[in-house]
DNA sequence: CTGTTAGCGCCTTCAG
DNA sequence: CTGAAGGCGCTAACAG
């Protein structure tokens, strides 16, 4: 394999100004640069990247932890995170924390290991030593220690789902969410149902379930058993809506008729092309592409806002009147 | 950040007994070692990756390439994949190729780069100058020039799914199936339900569509005008097979009652949790685990299998009477 | 078993 | 604008 040396003696000119050449730092004059191209066409040389890594002391790769991609939303993050990347020349390294501490802690130790320049993570646990001095940003979450995170305007976004079902004459709403370990900006969720419910007087039908991936349903229909009578129901994700609506179906609730839904997350199209949810859509590129731009001003040490609010906005399916 | 060598003056010995004490490679007194283990922890000394790589021409990476990460089999591929390489301590570089050749000419570079140690390389499009000896594995996908692939058995399962409609009554039995561009073992589906169709002296009602990622239920809609009486699919993929039978639903016949189905893939279920298909299951973990197997033979340069099968089994849900 | 040494391939001053 | 030279931090071969 052609090393910078061999493309330098071919093209009859020093290392550094191959170097310079290729990386276009510095000042090359047309006549070498015609002729270093041609050598490394000749050569068929590629830079190696290891060699410069050491230089550098940077890798132009980041890492992204998710408790794992076989979830739509994670899945999605990290398809407009990657896409976002590679237009910069980054690499994206995609870790499953499968929500365990011990895998998030390698995982930081890769910074140390200048295997990456930054890292996206999203977790449901606390990191005590991690702080707003490393290149990280999160998503969604309060890492705390002035760790930057983007996420959607959850409360403002909450609060219209809900008051859309009262609009669309729902008279007994609740709201289905899940329970979140850390704080959380999904936590905005259901504090804004609550709050809608409290200002209007209406009585509040409100279930925190603490679930894993997969057992969408016992939730939705341990709901249904507790609160029959519900006719409007706003979910804190779509994978639960959907439970919900299947849940509901399943029980002979007409939806949108006897029941109305609301969700959120705006992910599900994708994969169950129907229902055609009601839901807060959140704008995923976008976030993805902020939580990239945040962690690049980290990565050159920049400063940087530490809370980056995307706008999600209500998108009407059929699952509401 | 300390290097190897400020651990040697610490613990009072030479780096090449640090750096034997660090990669086991070699013998170390029990007295160097505690000595250079309270150095490390004194200086909260990290082995520098990138130098490492350096030297030994290789980066502990894999890197694999899928059209897109938001479809649930690469999704649960790329964690099974990630999983298992987490485990040896390698990591994994995801890229969506996004169906586009161009990009998937990018990750081929990585490899001469020394970016990565090798590729699992999920691909439509054929790629003239890679072969068997580039440490390239890919997943039902023949890319030709001896590249080694994983694959279910798809031709034996598919039959069995088409013979399990038979066998619950079905008469008019109908096939959908996505095309291919290569040459891919994803045919094997279709061809199945061919030659059984042809042994029974059954009629067919074959669709081979080419539709992009979201166009699913345009692709059923069609099918079921085209062929409105069948009472038993067989469809080459659960993101379709879903699709089928939301439009049945919304077209008026009862699943099962009316038509059944199955799909194949086995993925959808941690995705929507209705309906539960009846569909071929791919063993996707032991796919994984048997592509990573074969592409560190590949990376050691080991000879390989070309070809290894992963059973796929039969799964009843609620889609078959 | 151990210290020394010579690079891995590249980038980046530094004189010219 | 350019060539030469000195590392980046680590490993592996070598002579002790």
């Amino acid at each position: 394999m052609a090393t910078i040396k061999d493309v330098a003696k071919e093209a009859g000119v020093g290392v550094g100004t191959v170097s310079r050449a290729l990386s276009g730092n510095g000042c090359v004059s047309d006549d070498a640069k015609s002729r270093i191209d041609a050598a490394v066409k000749k050569l068929d040389f590629v830079p190696n990247q290891s060699a410069r890594n050491l230089k550098t002391q940077s890798s132009a790769a980041v890492a992204i932890s998710v408790p794992t991609v076989k979830h739509p939303f994670f899945a999605k993050i990290i398809y407009c995170v990657e896409d976002c990347l590679s237009k910069s020349g980054y690499r994206l390294i995609v870790v499953n924390s499968q929500d365990e501490k011990s895998k998030e802690i390698k995982i930081l130790e890769m910074i140390r290991q200048a295997r990456v320049d930054g890292i996206i993570f999203i977790t449901h646990h606390a990191h005590e030593y991690i702080d707003g001095n490393m290149p990280i940003v999160s998503v969604d979450r309060h890492l705390g220690n002035g760790v930057p995170f983007v996420t959607s305007n959850n409360y403002d976004a909450s609060r219209k789902a809900v008051e859309y079902l009262i609009e669309r004459g729902a008279t007994k709403i609740g709201c289905i969410c899940g329970s979140t370990k850390v704080e959380s900006e999904v936590s905005m969720r259901y504090k804004a149902y609550c709050d809608v419910m409290e200002e209007r007087g209406l009585e509040r039908y409100l279930e925190v379930a603490d679930f894993k991936h997969g057992e969408e349903m016992d939730v939705t229909d341990r709901y249904f058993k507790k609160y029959p009578d519900v006719d409007g129901l706003f979910v804190g994700s779509d994978m639960l809506a959907n439970a919900a609506y299947h849940s509901a179906m399943l029980l002979g609730k007409n939806v949108p008729r006897d029941l109305q839904i609301v969700g959120f997350d705006g992910v599900m199209d994708e994969w169950c092309p129907h229902p055609k949810l009601t839901t807060v859509t959140q704008n995923i590129e976008a976030i993805a592409e902020a939580a990239v731009t945040v962690l690049f001003k980290r990565i050159r040490g920049e400063k940087c806002e530490n809370k980056t609010v995307i706008d999600a906005a209500l998108k009407i399916g059929e699952t509401t009147r």
